[in-house]
DNA sequence: AATGTTACTACCATTTTGAAACTAAGTCAC
DNA sequence: GTGACTTAGTTTCAAAATGGTAGTAACATT
C-alpha cells in the first residue's frame, strides 16, 4: 500500500485513493476534524483496533495529513494534529457526508453546522470557473497527452 | 462488508464509507463517469482481477449506484450504467481530484474540462446557506441526541 | 507499593485480495 | 458446421490485510 509509486498515474483521483482508500483512514479524518487528536481517542471513537490505528495514523503522518506533536513532556505524550493538507480535506469529507445524507439518509443522523448560523450546512461544488454546480455541465476528463 | 447494518451509525459519512470506502469502488465510479459501462472496459482501464470487479460491480449494483442494462439481446450481454445516485456521486469523486490535483500534483495529470468552455474545471465546496467555501468558516458536528 | 493512564507492540486466526487458468454462450468467417 | 473470436464472467489457491486479545513501557497518582 505505501510502496506503490502513485506518480506513475497521471489521475488526481487514483493518486489519492493510493493511500486514502480506506475506510478507516476516512473516519480517522473525520474524526481529526471533529476535534480528536489522541491516540485513545481515536481508538474509543472507532472502535479500531490498536494495530490498525497505529498503521492509519502512520500512513495518515507519512503522507503529510496530520503531524505529530507533543503534548506532555514527562510523561513523554504525542498527539496528532491536522496538516494544511489535511484541514483541506475538510470538502471531500463534507460532501461525502452531503451524498450519504441525501442517499443513505434513513433515522437519526449527524449533522454539519455553521457555528456561527447554527443551521446546517448545505454543501455544493461548484466550478469557480463557471460558477455551475458541478453535475450541471457536462464535463470531459482530459489525459495529459491529449486523448 | 455487505452485512453491516450501517443504519446503527447516525454518521453520514461512515454510512457512505460502509460500502464505497475501498479503492476499486471509488475508481470503477470514475471510469463509469468518464463513460465507460462494460465489464471489459473496466477489466482492462484499472488492471483489475475479473473477481474483484465482479464483486464490485455487484456492491455498486445493490447499493443502486450502477445498473445492469442489456445491450444486446443476442448474443445477451449487459453493462453497467450510472444511476440517478451514482452521478450525483460526480461532486465527490471531483473533490478527491482537486486535493488530489493541489497535494500530488507533480508530473503530467488528468484534467477535468467544462466541455463548453474548454477550460479545466475549479472545483469549490461551498455551503448553499451561507455561500462561503467549505473550511473558511467553523463547523461543528451535531450528533441527533443533541451532543 | 499498588493501581491507573496512555500509547503503543506481539501474536495469531480470519477475511479479503490477487493472479492465473478456465468456462459458458454466443458470433463470425469461410 | 468447424474453428477462432468475443464478452462476461467463475474456480482455485496463495499472499496480504485485517481484527481481537493480551501484553508492554513509561510514567503519574494514591
Amino acid at each position: 500500500m505505501n510502496d506503490k509509486n502513485i506518480y506513475a498515474d497521471p489521475c488526481p483521483i487514483a493518486r489519492c485513493l493510493a493511500f486514502l482508500g480506506d475506510t478507516w483512514s476516512l473516519l480517522i479524518l473525520r474524526d481529526a476534524h471533529i476535534g480528536l487528536t489522541r491516540f485513545d481517542q481515536f481508538r474509543k471513537s472507532l472502535g479500531i483496533a490498536p494495530t490498525m490505528l497505529t498503521r492509519r495514523l502512520a500512513t495518515l503522518t507519512e503522507e503529510g495529513l496530520l503531524e505529530k506533536r507533543l503534548y506532555s513532556e514527562r510523561p513523554p505524550r504525542e498527539e496528532y494534529v491536522l496538516t494544511a493538507a489535511g484541514r483541506d480535506f475538510l470538502p471531500v469529507l463534507v460532501m461525502i457526508g452531503a451524498w450519504g445524507h441525501q442517499y443513505r439518509g434513513g433515522g437519526p443522523l449527524v449533522r454539519i453546522q455553521d457555528v456561527e448560523t447554527g443551521e446546517d450546512i448545505k454543501p455544493v461544488a461548484i466550478d469557480a470557473v463557471t460558477g455551475a454546480k458541478i453535475g450541471t455541465r457536462p464535463l470531459r476528463f482530459v489525459l495529459p497527452n491529449g486523448v
